[in-house]
This record gives structure tokens, C-alpha cells and sequence, in this order.
DNA sequence: AGCACGCCGACT
DNA sequence: GTCGGCGTGCTC
């Protein structure tokens, strides 16, 4: 018998050692069923010993699961290490959290071999586009670095990153090597997958997301860890895939905060493929037309290369022109312009499609009692319920509690209670008014709840059987309406002021990425931005497309007001039924004696979040804040052993969150 | 995280 | 009398 060292999926920051039999197959990497409590858990070995601290009594036996999988490797290790280091997430919940949900059971389903899908053979090779100067300084750049070389690729919309991809994926599978592809929401975005099974057609490529049912998954990830996938693409989650012959990483949209993992472990995918490369030893490219502040951070300081494009790759393609419509100059009817409504028309009347962008879902963000101040709050949470007039119901967006709209005021039977503010669904019928005989398409979560239900509306637009489209972020992302050439946005101003310090980069990236619908290479593109802030900062780099210059606004703010990326950030946060609870275990841990060891670290007050209340569990957070990246990663580890031993009273919760995004 | 054990309150 | 609330302790 051997002793054999298990990471368990379970929140203990500590091996567990057993007894294994002795096998010739016996090694580190294999994942082993084990006698847990009283209960069976799948176990990754770790580390293989001839002794264990534990007398030999204590231990129970494990046993090799009967799989041909082949052992997980070091590398894998590390970065999961890694990730359990950075993150302050058990190394066991971080390894098993990286295997498909099919890998983590007891008894195995029954599994039929199948090969993954190679590109569909194509008759006529399509030629391949040219590259501009610019995409070819990229590609050469790249493809001269075999060891490791974080790129950032700043290319406008339009201006061929895929293509650059494309190549340096093409100059990798040459080598022998396996792509690891990253995008965001995937699901979303067949586009790729079909761009990609085009170029390489005798390619395995395997998709890996979510939206994959076990099997397939299970599929996918296998075809990856044992190298016949030479091309995997996938969501934030397959950045932990082992791959055996990884050559290259590319993190497209590096900037997208879906990279961003919002439970469990709260780690960053884009970061994490960073230090990935690193540990391989391999390029590796982030890809965005609006990089993330730290990204770009990281170029001026000439850690990452930057590589530019700014031409659009389609010859004779223009960016769209840009106008902000002072909206306190003009009457609005039901929120529109007469300029957007006019522009609207004459696409009409030109058979184009156009697009107005409002994120925000629902018929109306609250309804509300004129005679008594009544409104539709959620009672589990600090939010109002939106108003879904399609389905007539009262809605929380943040934790799903509906009931019907109700006839008369709740509290004082005021028949006329009305809806407030504008969504999607309102924005729709205005549309419809306004433009009896146009073919209105809604395109948001309520509308393209599944993925089927989302691919039939994009081929609806894409079929142009919609004059105008109505909707939601959803939209903006990453895809091609070649008759699309109008752009209205309306309602955007209220992200100028949220209380988030971020939100301003993610409003320009955004407005960027909208922007970047309108217009092709034939086809002139027009942006209406509805504003009653014309003057903006923010508004006048959008009409510019001047990214670089609002980033080196946002950066001197960010730098004098000592906030990421010039410093470093960490929050406890804390949930219990009553704020008492969670405000009080945060003061505590702010004034743990640990604390005065590390006087580089700064701890703001404890205060209650912004949505104070989710799901009947109210939430606080205590901010920390450090120039030094190092001592707070040598800090964190110890404050946590000692959160640890603080007593739990009333159902208290905690989590440490590393580079937190959203306050 | 689960899951046991254990000790006080209002019910068949 | 016991069902069940949740505080506490443990998992090789």
C-alpha cells in the first residue's frame, strides 16, 4: 500500500491522505473514489508518499477509478496552485472545479467514443484575404516568439483581429501545436465556430461552454486533454483545460467582463490565461478594440506588446459617423428624437436595417402608486421589480421572484398605477406606434431566453425579415448584420453617474462595440446617441472613436485617485439575514491584530453593498487597498486562516474576492 | 460544504 | 413525552 495525498472538492485548505493499493498504474494525477465522512467522494492524487503524519489507522482506503483517462499533468497543477494561491480558494475545489461534471462521478456514465468534429471538407478552397500592413506586423510579431510574450492586439472594430487569429492559429497547428481560443459567451457567438471550422477544415476543433450537455462536455474536454482537438475554444471556465501541446492562448474581447467568474472561485480567465502563458512559456494575445484599463496599462508600461490596427481590413469600409443628439434641446416623443425617428424613417424607406440600443429589460424598470408612493419593490431583495407587460408580470431581475402585475395600487386600491422609465419592451411598442407597418424584432434575455431561441432571431435578422431591432447588450456583441447602417442610443446616460468607478470604461466599451454594428464595407454607417450630456468627456472620445485618448483620461484619474491598476484590491464580504450580522463580523475582521504586520495595506470602513439585500440575505463589504501586489497576496492567506477561526454566529457567510470588478 | 451530534422550545 | 430549530465540530 502507498499513501496517496488528495485534493477533495471540499472547502478545507488541506490534503487529505489515504491508502491506495499498489498498481503499476498508480500515479499523481489519477483520480481516485474515497471514503470521505460518510459520504464518497472523487479524489485528484496530488502527491504520492511512502508515510503519511497520520498513523496508519487513521487512514481509509482509496481506490483508482477504472477510466482511461490519463493522469492529470504538473502543469495543470500549477495552475491550479496558482489559482488557489491568487484566488484564496482551497486547492481541491479549484482542481475538481477545472474537470467536467462528468469526471467527478462516483459511477461514470456509460461513455460511446466519437470523434470530434473536423470542419466540414470544402470544395473550393476560399482564397485567403489579404492582410494589411498592420495585421501583418501582428501575425509577424507574434509568430517570431516561441517563449513567453503577452500581446495586446488594439484593433478597431472591423479592422480583422479574427483574421489575425486566424493566421497565427493556421502558423500553430503548422507547428504541431495545439490553440487554446477564449472568448466570451460563446454560446452566443456560432459565428466563430463557423469562421473557424471554415479556415481549418481537416482541424478537430472542439467548442467547450456551459451550454454543453455533460456528455458532450465530457467529449470536448477529453479530445482536448489528450491533444487530438488541435483547436479548443472556449468560455472562461476552459482555461484550466490541460492541454499536452498548447502553442498559443488568445483571449478575444479581453476587455469583456463575462471573463470574470461571479461565484465560487471569483477568478479572472483572462488573467489567469496571462499566467498560463507565462508558466508555458508561450504567447500569448489579447485581442479587444476596447482593451481593459489594466490591459492597456500593461502595454504603456511595456510589459504586453502592443499591436495596433486601425484600419478596417475591408478596403473602403468607413467607421461609422457618430453624432451625439442633445436631447434637452429637442422634444422628445416617448424618449425619441424627431432626428432619430427622421434617420429611422429613411432606412425604412431604403429597405436598411437599423438597431436602437437600450440596456435595459423589461416594459418598465418599476410601477409605481401616484396617490400613495407605493412601488414595486422585491421583498427579498433592495431592487425594484421591472415591469414585463409581455407577460404581465412583476419581475426581479436579480433574484427571479414574479407574481402578476397587480390591477390596483397594493396598499391604497388607487386604480392608476403606472409604469416608470423605459425598457426594451416599452421602447418596442413606442416603435411600433410610431411605425405601424415596420418589422420590429425585440432581441434581449426575455426574448432569446435560449440558445435555439436566440440562433432563430439571428437568422431572422441576418435573413433581413427585421427593419428595426430593439435591444439589449445582447446585440452588441460581436456580429455581422450586413444591412444594418443605423444606430440609435437611447438611455444612456444614466451608467455616466452609477456608482460604480468602472462604469465609464464598460459604458465606452460598450457604446464602441454598438457602434461597430452599424455600417459595412458598401453601406455607410450612422450612430444617433441620445444625450442630455452632450459635452462629456466619455461622449466626445465616442464621437472620435478616440479609445487611446479617453483611456489615458481614465488612467490619470485612476492614478490620481489611487485606484486599479495603480493599486491593488481586495473585499471580504459578508452575507447574513440581518446587516447587524455581516457589519459587525467585518469590523471585527478589520481590527485583527494580523493587520498591523501589514501597514501597506489600507482597510476602508465596512459598509452595507449596493444591492444590500439579495434573496433575503443582507450583504457588506470591507474594501482593501494595496500599491503593493505582493503584500497583499502575503497578507491575505494570513488574515483568512484567522477569519477562519472567528466564530460563526448567525448563519454568517464570507468570501475573500481578489481584483474585484463590481462593488 | 455536508453531515452528525446535542441541547432547548412548542406540538401530534 | 418527541419533532426540530441551529450552534459546533469533523471530515484522511
Amino acid at each position: 500500500m502507498t499513501i496517496a495525498r488528495l485534493a477533495l472538492d471540499v472547502p478545507l485548505y488541506r490534503l487529505f491522505d489515504y491508502l491506495v493499493e499498489d498498481s503499476p498504474r498508480l500515479q499523481v494525477g489519477l483520480r481516485v473514489k474515497a471514503p470521505f465522512g460518510n459520504r464518497e467522494k472523487i479524489g485528484v492524487i496530488v502527491e504520492l508518499a511512502k508515510k503519511s503524519e497520520l498513523p496508519p489507522e487513521q487512514l481509509k482506503t482509496a481506490a483508482l477509478l477504472d477510466d482511461d483517462l490519463p493522469p492529470l499533468t504538473p502543469d495543470f497543477f500549477r495552475l491550479c496552485e496558482f489559482a488557489s494561491q491568487y484566488y484564496q480558494a482551497p486547492l481541491g475545489e479549484v482542481i475538481l472545479q477545472a474537470l467536467p461534471p462528468g469526471l467527478k462521478k462516483t459511477h461514470p456514465a456509460q461513455r460511446r467514443a466519437r470523434k470530434p468534429k473536423a470542419g466540414k471538407p470544402v470544395k473550393t478552397a476560399a482564397p485567403l484575404p489579404e492582410l494589411n500592413a498592420e495585421q501583418e506586423a501582428a501575425v509577424q510579431a507574434v509568430k517570431s516568439r516561441q517563449d513567453y510574450a503577452p500581446f495586446l492586439l488594439y484593433g478597431v472594430t472591423g479592422s480583422g483581429k479574427t483574421e489575425v487569429y486566424l493566421r497565427l492559429i493556421a502558423a500553430t497547428l503548422a507547428k504541431g501545436k495545439q490553440t487554446l481560443l477564449l472568448a466570451p459567451e460563446i454560446n452566443l457567438t456560432p459565428q466563430l465556430e463557423t469562421r473557424l471550422m471554415a479556415r481549418f477544415p481537416n482541424a478537430p476543433i472542439v467548442m467547450l461552454h456551459s451550454d454543453l450537455g455533460e456528455a458532450a462536455r465530457e467529449r470536448a474536454w477529453r479530445a482536448a486533454f489528450q491533444g487530438e482537438a488541435r483547436i479548443v475554444v472556449g468560455t472562461r471556465l476552459s482555461v484550466f483545460t490541460p492541454l499536452p501541446d498548447l502553442g498559443l492562448i488568445i483571449v478575444d474581447e479581453e476587455h469583456d467582463a463575462s471573463y470574470k467568474q461571479q461565484d465560487g472561485m471569483r477568478y479572472s480567465a483572462r488573467d489567469l490565461a496571462v499566467f498560463r502563458a507565462r508558466l508555458a512559456k508561450l504567447p500569448i494575445v489579447l485581442g479587444s478594440a476596447t482593451p481593459s484599463l489594466e490591459s492597456w496599462a500593461h502595454a504603456g508600461h511595456g510589459r504586453y506588446t502592443l499591436l495596433t490596427l486601425q484600419e478596417r481590413a475591408v478596403s473602403g469600409a468607413k467607421l461609422p459617423a457618430i453624432r451625439i443628439l442633445d436631447t434637452r434641446r429637442v422634444k422628445l416623443s416617448d424618449g425619441l428624437s424627431p432626428q432619430l425617428i427622421e434617420a429611422l424613417r429613411l432606412r425604412l424607406a431604403a429597405k436598411e436595417q437599423s438597431l436602437v440600443f437600450l440596456n435595459r429589460r423589461g416594459y418598465a424598470p418599476v410601477l409605481a402608486c401616484p396617490a400613495c408612493g407605493w412601488i414595486s419593490r422585491c421583498p427579498r431583495c433592495a431592487a425594484n421589480r421591472v415591469v414585463h407587460l409581455a407577460d404581465q408580470r412583476l419581475r426581479c431581475h436579480h433574484c427571479g421572484l414574479e407574481t402578476p402585475i397587480p390591477r390596483a395600487c397594493p396598499t391604497c386600491g388607487n386604480q392608476d398605477i403606472l409604469p416608470f422609465g423605459r425598457g426594451t419592451q416599452r421602447l418596442e411598442s413606442m416603435l411600433t406606434g410610431v411605425f405601424p407597418t415596420a418589422r420590429i424584432l425585440r432581441v434581449d434575455r426575455d426574448s432569446a431566453k435560449s440558445r435555439t431561441q436566440w440562433e432563430a432571431l439571428l437568422a431572422k435578422i441576418q435573413a433581413g425579415a427585421a427593419d428595426i431591432l430593439v435591444g439589449t447588450q445582447m446585440l452588441a456583441k460581436g456580429h455581422d448584420f450586413p444591412r444594418l447602417t443605423l444606430v440609435g442610443v437611447v438611455g444612456a446616460d444614466a451608467a455616466l453617474f452609477a456608482a460604480d468607478w468602472r462604469a465609464p470604461e464598460r459604458l465606452f466599451a460598450q457604446l464602441m462595440q454598438v457602434s461597430g454594428r452599424a455600417g459595412r464595407a458598401d453601406l455607410p454607417g450612422e450612430v444617433i446617441l441620445q444625450s442630455e450630456y452632450p459635452e462629456h468627456p466619455l461622449y466626445r472620445a465616442i464621437t472620435t472613436h478616440d479609445y487611446p485618448g479617453y483611456a489615458e483620461t481614465l488612467l490619470n484619474e485612476r492614478r490620481q485617485a489611487g485606484f486599479p491598476p495603480y493599486a491593488y484590491q481586495a473585499i471580504l464580504r459578508a452575507e447574513a439575514a440581518h446587516m447587524e450580522t455581516a457589519l459587525a463580523f467585518l469590523h471585527q475582521a478589520a481590527n485583527l491584530p494580523c493587520v498591523e504586520d501589514y501597514p501597506d495595506i489600507t482597510l476602508y470602513d465596512p459598509i452595507p453593498m449596493r444591492l444590500f439585500r439579495l434573496m433575503n440575505q443582507e450583504r457588506a463589504q470591507l474594501l482593501l487597498e494595496s500599491p503593493s501586489r505582493p503584500q497583499l497576496q502575503d497578507f491575505l492567506p494570513v488574515w483568512r486562516e484567522t477569519l477562519a477561526t472567528l466564530p460563526r454566529k448567525n448563519k454568517l457567510r464570507w468570501h475573500i474576492e481578489v481584483d474585484p470588478l463590481e462593488f
